[in-house]
DNA sequence: ATGGCTGCAAAAGTTTTGCACTTCT
DNA sequence: AGAAGTGCAAAACTTTTGCAGCCAT
């Protein structure tokens, strides 16, 4: 069993290691988004938070959501109703691949995907009606230029 | 060869069968979105079709998206820089299945999914550094209500 | 003709920033 | 002590809405 102290013993350490510091805020805002296990946006954080530090700001919410996600504490995740991005709706399902070095983006098919969704939905008890994949790395051309 | 008339009637047909219109904005916006084969935001399409329609304005842009997608015509993406959902990052990968009716959120693991990173990698001459699936359907509950 | 669609401007909502003060190390 | 972090308020940016006139059907 991992203790609430063991855990911010950790992340202080994590912290520590690039410079940033622990405070108290830094430690409720982990928290809150460990416990609820994701899917929050900052918004939903500064409620949460502020019923135990009534005082935290906003903007101390997002600076420290990106400090985290800068340093690979926390991810983003990239569903839910949040922004905009549109694309005609095609009759094959296709996937999405993103490279992070240049922005480009390959669509892809993939038989396996089929499978996976029927491996979950029966798993799970759900009907799945839909199937998104999205990867991310780095494109050949900007591999060159990163080693 | 299908010709931009042909989509245009189409889609004409499309939008009708809802009650909606046909317009130039509405053409030249879904040209863009298909033509681009989507994967931009609202403000993306707008200086676009600002090329072609120099008084087109970013209201009707993101009027006629929001409707598009109500008419299931075009697809909302849920990746991209986009607005924020955090999660703790798991030391373990692990994927969302989304429930439409209610909204819970399950997760879930699939070693598939390495093997679909390792097949798109090479196929594509990517170093692949992230995956996530997102499904979404109905639960078992959800479902029984629905029938 | 008439009800949906548009442009414009203003409102509402979200995220970032500047600055003086506080806190962690 | 000194650098990093915070709260507050204002700025910047994104998305929605109200309304008067326009246009597809």
């Amino acid at each position: 069993m991992v203790t609430k102290k063991q855990t911010l013993k950790i992340d202080r350490k994590r912290l520590s290691s690039a410079g940033l510091r622990m405070t108290n805020q830094r430690a409720l805002i982990l928290e809150i988004i460990r416990h609820r296990h994701g899917h929050l946006d900052a918004d939903e954080v500064y409620r949460q938070a502020r019923d135990k530090q009534p005082r935290l700001s906003l903007s101390t919410v997002y600076r420290t959501l990106r400090r985290l996600k800068e340093l690979g504490l926390v991810e983003e995740l990239h569903f839910a109703e949040a922004h905009h991005h549109y694309e005609v709706k095609p009759s094959a399902e296709h996937h999405h691949l993103v490279c992070l070095g240049c922005g480009k983006i390959v669509e892809f098919e993939c038989s396996l995907s089929q499978k996976m969704r029927k491996e979950i939905a029966s798993k799970k008890g759900f009907e799945v009606t839909g199937v998104e994949v999205h990867m991310t790395g780095y494109c050949s051309k900007c591999r060159q230029g990163r080693e």
